[in-house]
Formats: structure tokens, C-alpha cells, sequence
DNA sequence: GTCTATATCCTGATAGAC
DNA sequence: GTCTATCAGGATATAGAC
């Protein structure tokens, strides 16, 4: 629920790139979603598209960084934890009718070669998340390197199951990753859970 | 090496493609790249950006159907093998300067929700890739809902590893990936290769 | 079949009245 | 701060000479 017109513009541009990337979304596009004719984008938004999405992206990028921590939080089990991540993307892309999809590696994969810009803050969230799920099972009882494995291993996993999974309308490649991840790291035990860090 | 226009035409535009995705490579780019004139597209295909990008998608992605069975080939247990996958997609990203990727994934993950067309062929020739890696790994000696998990989630990860390595500029998800992949497969023999069937 | 010139539309961005 | 009208450039696609 944004209140501000700043605000407004950065969620319905968020909303809109998850579905449609980068190039797909027009300032046009963005105006008729936040409800801003398109010179109010420009007042607020001095750097025009390029800004809009960065700071869009921005945003989006911490509210995923709590996603993971969230639904782990709920287990003991490694092995468990991570299959229950993958059932849970899973049933969430399959109640949106395929169309749930995290914005960032949406438009990071397009714009890694053209847009400069938004490739390094493509880079500097998944760097966030990479840090910051590494602190979590860290923090949950892991060995520093396999929580960082574990963590790289993890967000890749999903990342592509999404692509797949939304390709192909179909759940398979979500649950057929969680099935694979997960049994290795079954009875490794997860420790009490501190508060989760928000990088 | 292409030698007719046509083909021509459609290896530049799947190379283009690949860098850059679907939205962002005009149809003037792929005449440069191509060296044909635009007039020549629309001759060789009536229609237009679109069924250029559709026959480039596909033979793209028959092309990179046969890489896993490739080099799975040289080995003989599971858990290796899977490594060896993720190791060499990470020695020949850092060779090409973090900028090779499956155009495949590129082209599906931007156009998924604005050009069904292209969704249809992408998902088509994820299933073909699905499938194909199934038979493969079952002829290996793989019972066959193993050898269905398995590719899953190796060709999930390996994108999914893609888009962060691209955007990060690193290695790391690729190794990562391998590294949790890997050691849960470890001891499963892979019997005598048959010859690589071709999806 | 090859190639040039052009038509039509849409984009991001700006200027300036309210 | 909000909003409209418009600019300049680039997109796909076409027409038609060679």
C-alpha cells in the first residue's frame, strides 16, 4: 500500500518489470499503473527509467531478502527447510497462474550486457542476499562455508527453477529441485532461530 | 559457419540474442550482424522478428541439447559428473567474459508474459531438453524418475547459476551449485554411455 | 533474390501552463 | 507538485527498383 506518488510509482513499476522485464515496460506503461501522469515520473525521478527501475529494483530486492528466512524459520532440519522452500515457491507461482516471478533475475538476465547500471545493482542484491542468507544459517548453526553453499546452491536453484517453472507453466522443476537439494542436508540440525538479519 | 543467407541470419540473431535477449536486438542489428539487408529478412521470413527469433530459438536449443550428455559422457559416477557439469559452464563463462548464456532461458524469461509464440517454442524446447536428459541419464543406468529428478534439477540449477554469474561477474554460483549438486550423487555408477540420443 | 528508401507507429524525454 | 502537449529518435514492417 503506497502512499506517497514517489512510492506508488516504485511498486507499480516493481509489479510491472516482474512480469514483463526491463525493455517491456514503458514510462507510459508505468504512469497508467501508479496512477502519475508521466511528468510527474520525471519530477520525481530526475534520472528518468533508468533511476525508476534501480530504485524499484532496490526495493524489491529486501523484501525478497526476508522471503528465505521467513519460510526456514519454521524448521529444524536442513534438509526439510529446504524442500519446504521450494513446495512453498511452488505453490505460490502455481496460485498466481505462473505469472510469480522475483523482478530481479528477471531483469538482471536482460540487461546484464546493455544496461550497465542495473547490472551492478542486479549484482549488489544478489551480493545482499548471498551475505545475508549466509549470516542467517550462520546464525542458525552452520559452518560458515556450507552456509554460504548452502545459500549460493539455494537461491541459483530457484532462480532457474523459476524460469523453467514459468516457461513451461508447470510446477515440476520447482518441486524436482526442492527433491534434490533437499535430502543431502536431511538431519542437519538447524539451531533456534535469532532474528533474522535484513541486509 | 553458416553458409546461406538464411542461415546466416539466424546464427547472428541467436548470437545477438544470447548477449542481449529478445527485446533489445532490432532488426537492424541482426542485418549488420547477418550482413543481409533488412529487405532480406522479410523475404527469407515473412514473419518478421518474431519467426526469426522462433527458428533461432530452436536450432539454438538442439544445439545445446547435446552439451550435458557431452560431457557427462567422460564420466562414470553420477555425483563427478554433475560437478564436472557446473565446472566447465563456469570455465567457459569466465573465458568468455561472464557473457555466454543459453539464449534459451534469456529469450523465455523476457518474453514469458508479452509474446506467447515465443513462450510456446521456449517451453517446447525446455520439455525436449527435460526429456532428452531423462533418456539420456536412463540408458546410463538411472532408474527413471532418478534420472528425470536429476536433469530437473541440473538444468534448473545450471540456469538458475547462469543468471547469477552473469550479473555477479563470478564463478561462484556455478561451483556453489556443483558443490551441493555433486557429493549427494556421489557412488551412483553410470553404466557404458550409448550413443547420445539427440531430442 | 537482393537491396534501398520510406511509411507508420511508439519510445523516452522535455517544456511549460496550471 | 501536477499534468498536457509535443519533440526527436528509433522500432518494425513495407514497397518497389534492380
Amino acid at each position: 500500500m503506497a502512499r506517497s506518488t514517489r512510492e506508488s510509482i516504485l511498486t507499480a513499476t516493481a509489479e510491472l518489470m516482474r512480469h514483463r522485464g526491463y525493455g517491456a515496460v514503458g514510462m507510459k506503461d508505468i504512469a497508467a499503473a501508479s496512477g502519475a501522469p508521466i511528468g510527474s515520473l520525471y519530477h520525481h525521478f530526475r534520472g528518468g527509467k533508468v533511476q525508476i527501475a534501480r530504485e524499484a529494483l532496490v526495493n524489491a530486492g529486501a523484501a525478497y531478502a526476508m522471503l528465505i528466512p521467513t519460510v526456514v524459520d519454521g524448521y529444524t532440519d536442513l534438509g526439510a527447510a529446504l524442500e519446504g522452500v521450494f513446495e512453498q515457491a511452488a505453490q505460490d507461482m502455481a496460485a498466481t497462474g505462473f505469472a510469480n516471478m522475483c523482478p530481479i533475475a528477471s531483469v538482471a538476465a536482460e540487461v546484464a550486457d546493455t544496461v550497465a547500471e542495473l547490472r551492478e545493482v542486479s549484482a549488489g542484491i544478489f551480493t545482499g542476499w548471498l551475505d545475508g542468507g549466509t549470516a542467517y544459517f550462520t546464525a542458525r548453526g552452520l559452518p560458515a562455508p556450507t552456509a554460504r553453499q548452502v545459500t549460493v546452491a539455494l537461491v541459483a536453484a530457484l532462480e532457474g527453477a523459476f524460469v523453467l517453472a514459468r516457461t513451461m507453466r508447470d510446477t515440476e522443476p520447482l518441486l524436482a529441485a526442492g527433491r534434490v537439494l533437499g535430502p543431502q542436508f536431511r538431519g542437519v540440525a538447524l539451531t533456534a532461530a535469532a532474528p533474522a538479519p535484513a541486509p
